[in-house]
DNA sequence: AACTCCCTCCCCGATTCCGGCGAGGGCGGC
DNA sequence: GCCGCCCTCGCCGGAATCGGGGAGGGAGTT
């Protein structure tokens, strides 16, 4: 992970990380990434198709635990706002009205949050999703004139992050199926459209019974239970672009 | 975009393209790219949830046409590797086996295109999907050699030219609809899971017909025909992760 | 307090989809 | 040259889904 060469500082880290193993590592790292620029929290947030999250970070232990009991990650606006973008996104600029966001805030700031974080979403297929967040405590122009200055270094580290994830997340790659036709993938790809079984036999010129065996064996390929199950596969695996 | 600050030539390059605007400002770039690495080729390839494309580079104009025209997206090795991944992947590492793949090799070296190449797939929210590759003409070791060195400046630069396409793509935000409530949202992503209407409002424990309101309305909202539309458009939207 | 949105339930009929069956010709790979 | 996969077509009945419609109580926002 050559790339990291430009952050003059992680070098030495990475070095005296070595003799750590696993997600403990990046655990540390997030320790020393806050040290180094001296802001509040820095965390990764990541969460799987499977809607397995794993999270590290310096967040307070006892947030974390409420986090997730609460479910916040249904409420979190930082959350709901990263997941539409995947350009790093300061948290001013999330939409903080509502009542249930602002008790979150208030809630979050009275487990040692700062009021100013900037996350970088990362996305990758399957729909997994992380978040690198960058927290602290200061006022606007301090903070902007911070995510201005090292917003670099965060991008690259946010990939850092992940691609460590990845590499210890060997359950990716099994559901590697059998492909799909050239047929059974137009075939999909119209119903994901809206198409009806009809009108989709119809824009491919074939019988409507023919369709049928294409949605069947796709079907079977993905291992699906249904029509719209097979086309959510699909979409999910990437054999389909809509 | 100062985060761009850590490639020595950037500066001036980006000077000296601010005369122009618009996406030609892309092509312009990609061609200094090339300049600068020296290498045989730079593109960006996007492809956008409406299954629309847009690329720049320095491919021949007559290689991008034939590409369309025999719709290798499908077929392209490196479109197929990369859909599955997100991290930067070197052309050899992908699987060139199969009749299909390697007649698409060879027309593409005859369409000027060296043997080496290195792609950065970058993904964004609704199925946006984005590729940007260097290729060359050289054997594995001087390109092994140039990808390790240079990896950090291409994943910067990748992120800058999605950034952008963003930016002077306004068809994104439009179809900024208003939000699922938590009862639709579960409908979906239970559909989405393969389950029968019945099964879902079972599991949900409502009656079938106040799924059904939810679906309906689920579906008025994300402008779907039919269920597995309402799906198809959830999932891409990532308002549902199954 | 008015307003909007969410959740829940009910009616109806027509349409569509599901699931498994069989059968033939063609192309590419081993 | 054989094997496997792909493409195409047909029939069947039962089950599920798709359209709207109306109606009430509750919570949050203004």
């Amino acid at each position: 992970m050559g790339f990291l060469s430009s952050i003059p500082w992680i070098e030495k880290v990475l070095a005296d990380l070595e003799s750590a193993e696993g997600l403990g590592d990046l655990q540390a790292l997030a320790e020393r990434i806050r040290a180094e620029y001296g802001v509040g929290h820095v965390v990764y947030h990541w969460v799987n198709s499977a809607g397995q999250q794993y999270g590290c970070g310096t967040y307070e232990p006892a947030w974390v635990q409420r986090y997730l009991d609460r479910n916040y990650l249904r409420i979190d606006p930082v959350i709901q706002g990263c997941y539409q973008r995947f350009h790093p996104v300061d948290w001013k600029r999330l939409d903080w009205s509502g009542k249930v966001a602002r008790d979150f805030l208030r809630d979050a700031v009275a487990f040692g949050l700062g009021n100013q974080g900037y996350s970088i979403p990362i996305r990758g297929p399957n729909g997994q999703f992380a978040l690198f967040t960058v927290n602290h405590d200061c006022d606007d122009d301090v903070w902007a004139a911070f995510t201005e200055e090292n917003r670099r270094d965060l991008i690259l580290l946010a990939h850092y992050f992940n691609h460590q994830v990845l590499e210890l997340e060997p359950g990716r790659a099994p559901p590697e199926a059998t492909p799909l036709s050239p047929r059974e993938i137009d075939a999909l790809t119209l119903l994901a459209m809206g198409y009806s079984r009809a009108q989709v036999a119809d824009t491919l010129t074939i019988s409507e019974h023919t369709l049928r065996v294409y949605i069947e064996s796709a079907r079977h390929k993905l291992g699906a239970l249904n029509t719209t199950h097979a086309v959510a596969r699909a979409l999910q695996r990437g054999v389909i672009v809509v």
